[in-house]
RNA sequence: AGGCGCGUAGCUCAGUUGGUUAGAGCGCAUCCCUCACACGGAUGAAGUCCGCGGUUCGAGUCCGCGCGCGCCUACCA
């Protein structure tokens, strides 16, 4: 028996049993057991953005205390980690960082070092361009040193991960098993490549996602301009992007609409510009709305992609890929006009404009006199103001413009019922978040565009023929053969090529996109079982048994991921899919960092100790979000602390009992008291156990946690002074052992949620009674079989009986302002019989924990008040006894 | 605008299929240094269960209508 000290270091403790669990490999995944007895967790990978926030404890916490129970109950646990360092917040990073940017035509340097910038003022740092290959390298130092600091913190809260299963998504074996999925998609024929209009972020200068959009509120104004009617007339259009009318194909109205019945079929003629378009009618028209009449533009919005599509009308592309307005030729398709000279001098005046920029010169056009054909002005009354909301890609600062450009696709959109029906084969937790998935799935408008013109990223495996035109044929693209993955297009070299028909007639051109990090992140569960690699290991753990995140990426993560999943293998991807709600400031607002109200974690480890934090984090419940309280911290402090010195006492009073013999065992619990301790801790057990099953591991924690209190304010107090007895007696036997199987089946208990100062405690003595339970989170959830022979008890309420007598004469202390310890000179007890049974079997130990005095007991039949057992009548002693 | 969730003590939250007088912790008040723990303990005060209506012998719980908060989805005329 280690010496058992009088107070907890949690920072020596946690730093030790860090250590010994790493050393011990208690966390490793055993690749030789059956798939029935694992544990296989889809662990996120978290964006590797180089700070922490309080938030990636939270989430994180909650997988670990599931994964704690499970290796109890005896689980073959594969927990493993892994890094997104893809995409672009990694890009983002690594040129604030660095100050670099990459220009992938620039070759590469072998000699170029990075260096940081950080701490320079900006008008001192020169953005150097440097070649992808360059940085990529860069990308992987930064994202090295993330890591390190995410895994310190990691290991720091005790997260049980098994560190020997490790990935990170730009990695050899990442690259090759996202390269294989789009193979395997192409094989499929669930993958298309398409020159399309498509959202597209004119600063990052890449196509997104419908999940990576998000609508923001704008003021907008709608600006009432005039038509032309050929044949005569005019209408008036309401419209918020006046610096699109150039590219206006048609106008439309709802058919319905009798302002507009006479014009359907006839054309209009654009103001400025003198185009000539179709008026036709659409249900998706509002009369409401506007004027009721609308121009449609390529593109303006999703509306105008879907017109432009039924309608087969022409492309007009106005707004570039930088997102400000290209210079057109008028008079050339499809561009006619009119009056070609008069709207290429209008046009000249926006074309190299931002749109924002376009927009105010535009309507100035508009408000001059002759703006309207035939003389007059176009632009009818004032500008009025309207709330609108507007797509932002989810990183970006200004709207997304709709821009036709080449994207790989991933069919999503006639697979609808598909996907919902998988969702419904998948137990979410709670049960509510898959209303979440359903509504997402149902709302879907787009194929998963999973192509981004970015440099950090998965390369697609593909090249192109080049035809004697030396442009490339995209119809006609190559794919990498499987046993050559990864490649990169454009380093590597089609199979039948060599490298100095790259890019010339008759040669291949490399595909110079990047997937999207979800087509990477999508395909977790199949990295982490090498599906593709490694049959035999991929059976093993694939589908996984449980999802855990946070319930704002079930429209990418958890979605993407069953996507890929049943395409690829017709499965659902895990069978449970836990959510973690979010972390609130004492304002209610969701904490995260561009809203700078995110605490950093170390901090508050150092201050309450990492069970503490554990303690906190395990007392939300799944889906529910939770607000940043210190107060809770402090009590999970007090629970640490509690446990410490309740396991002091009890294993020092074992101690000087058992000495160095073995722990007494469940048979010696013969005691009235002990018997209904133990029964109500039959109880206790039951419940958590119940409750982690269900994968509520709140309910697991609040039941141990109140009986545990219990435990120490009522039952060790009331058995204390028996235990102390000098003589080996069986009562004191009887405490002995009931305290030590208490104990041991509390700290189990709380294993999962304080694993430091349960195995800190666990180690003083538990640990060498068995080889496997030489780590508290390796040994036997407890069950109640445990404690077989250990009598049940003959009768009900004892303990409660017991429990509330000491209260009635601690309360009679506390009243008279007197020590507990003061003595009680008699005490009168009057209750039913069905009551007076059940005390009269613990009376002894009851009447020593209050210190009455031997025949100052009575106890008589009588009714008892509302809601108590017993009336007490309880009269202190005059004086303390020496 | 539709949907999901939430609203219980000053604060953070439990409250099971409807069932006596609605619970815990924090905080607060008063007291107690007792040999596991003062980083502790005892005792106590504190609630219009968001509002209105309904079902029921009985509603925090079920139904309807509101109000407030959060989120999801839709919405660039």
């Amino acid at each position: 028996m280690s010496e058992i000290p009088k107070r907890y270091d949690h920072t020596a403790a946690e730093e030790r049993w860090q250590q010994f669990w790493d050393e011990g490999q208690i966390h490793r995944w055993d690749p030789t057991r059956s798939r029935e007895e694992t544990f296989v967790v889809d662990t996120p990978p978290p964006t590797v953005s180089g700070s922490l926030h309080v938030g990636h404890v939270f989430s994180y916490t909650h997988q670990d205390l599931l994964v704690r129970f499970r290796r109890m109950k005896g689980d073959n646990i594969a927990y493993p980690m892994g890094w997104d360092d893809n995409g672009l917040p990694t890009e983002r990073r690594v040129q604030n960082v660095l100050g670099i940017r990459c220009n992938p035509h620039l070759p590469y340097d072998p000699d170029w070092k990075a260096e940081k910038v950080e701490g320079k003022k900006k008008k001192d740092i020169n953005i150097q361009e440097v070649s992808r290959r360059n940085f990529i390298e860069a990308c992987a130092v930064i994202t090295e040193e993330d890591e390190k600091a995410f895994e310190h913190l990691w290991r720091r809260l005790g997260l049980s991960l098994d560190w020997s299963e490790q990935y990170a998504s730009i990695d050899d074996h990442c690259r090759r098993v996202s390269q294989f999925s789009l193979l395997d998609l192409v094989e499929k024929d669930q993958v298309y490549n398409l020159e399309a209009p498509n959202m597209w972020d004119v600063d990052f200068k890449t196509a997104v996602a419908q999940a990576e959009v998000e609508d923001r509120p704008q003021q907008g104004f709608f600006h009432d301009i005039r038509f032309g009617v050929q044949g005569g007339g005019e209408l008036l259009i309401s419209t918020t992007r006046p610096e699109l009318l150039a590219a206006c194909i048609a106008v439309v109205a709802h058919p319905d609409d009798e302002r507009y019945q006479g014009l359907f079929g006839k054309f209009a003629v654009t103001p400025l510009y003198g185009a000539r378009v179709p008026i036709l009618a659409a249900e998706h028209a509002d009369p409401e709305k506007g004027t009721g009449i609308l121009m449609v533009c390529t593109f303006g919005d999703a509306m105008d992609v879907e017109w432009w599509k039924q309608d087969r009308l022409p492309v007009k592309q106005v707004v570039g890929r930088n997102g400000r307005l290209m210079p057109v030729v008028f008079g050339e398709a499809p561009f006619e006009s009119t009056d070609p000279a008069v709207a290429q001098a209008a046009y000249d005046q926006i074309a190299g404009l931002t749109a924002k920029q376009a927009k105010k010169v535009s309507a100035e056009l508009l408000a001059q006199e002759g703006s309207f054909p035939g003389g007059g002005v176009a632009l009818k009354g004032e500008l009025r103001s309207t709330d609108q909301m507007v797509k932002f890609y989810e990183k970006g600062d200004r709207p997304l413009e709709f821009v036709a450009t080449r994207q790989w696709f991933v069919k999503i959109l006639e697979h609808k019922d598909a996907l919902l029906e998988q969702g419904k084969k998948i137990q979410w937790h709670p049960s509510h978040m898959q209303t979440r998935y359903d509504h997402w799935v149902e709302g879907l408008n787009q194929d998963w565009c999973i192509s981004r013109q970015r440099y950090f990223g998965v390369p697609f495996p593909v090249w192109y023929r080049v035809g004697v035109d030396g442009e490339p044929q995209f119809d006609e693209p190559i794919f990498a053969l499987p046993d050559t993955l990864p490649v990169d297009p454009l380093s590597d070299v089609p199979p039948g090529f060599d490298e100095k028909q790259r890019d010339q007639p008759g040669g291949f051109s490399g595909d110079p996109d990047v997937m999207d990090t979800w087509a990477t992140s999508s395909l977790t569960p199949q990295i982490q079982s090498y599906w593709g690699v490694d049959a035999a290991r991929h059976e093993k753990l694939f589908p996984m048994d449980v999802r855990p995140q946070s319930h704002e990426i079930i429209r990418t993560w958890a979605f993407y991921t069953i996507v890929k999943a049943w395409m690829h293998s017709n499965e659902v991807p895990w069978h449970h899919v836990v959510i973690s709600g979010w972390i609130l400031d004492p304002d209610r607002k969701k904490m995260s960092k561009s809203k700078g109200n995110v605490v950093t974690p170390e901090g508050l480890l150092d201050e309450w100790t990492a069970d503490g934090v554990r303690y906190w984090t395990a007392r939300a419940r799944l889906g529910t979000d939770t607000a940043f309280d210190p107060g809770v911290f402090k009590v999970g402090k007090r629970l640490v602390n509690k446990v410490f010195n309740a396991s002091r006492f009890v294993l020092l009073q074992v101690e000087r009992v058992s000495g160095e013999d073995s722990l007494l065992g469940v048979e010696h619990i013969t005691e009235p008291l002990d018997l209904a301790f133990v029964e109500r801790l039959r109880g206790t057990i039951a419940a958590a156990t119940d409750a982690f099953e269900a994968f509520d591991y709140a309910t697991a924690l609040q039941v141990a946690e109140d009986d545990f209190w219990r435990f120490c304010d009522h039952y060790l107090e009331l058995v204390k002074l028996r235990s102390y007895a000098e003589e080996d007696t069986a009562g004191r036997r009887s405490a002995i052992a009931a305290l030590t199987w208490g104990l041991k089946t509390f700290l189990r208990l709380l294993a999962p949620f304080l694993p430091f100062v349960t195995e800190e405690v666990w180690s003083w003595r538990f640990a060498a009674e068995e080889g496997r339970e030489r780590s508290i989170h390796t040994s036997a959830w407890p069950i109640v079989g445990e404690v077989d022979e250990a009598p049940r008890p003959q009768l009900e309420g004892v303990y409660e009986a017991a429990v509330e007598l000491l209260a009635a004469v601690r309360g009679a202390k506390t009243i008279a302002q007197k020590s507990l310890r003061w003595p009680v000179a008699k005490i009168e007890i009057v209750g039913p019989e069905i009551h007076r049974k059940a005390l009269e079997t613990v009376l002894e130990d009851v009447m020593r924990a209050g210190h009455v005095s031997d025949n100052a007991v009575s106890l008589e039949d009588g009714p008892s008040p509302e809601a108590t057992r017993f009336a007490v009548n309880v009269v202190l002693a005059e004086e303390m006894a020496e």
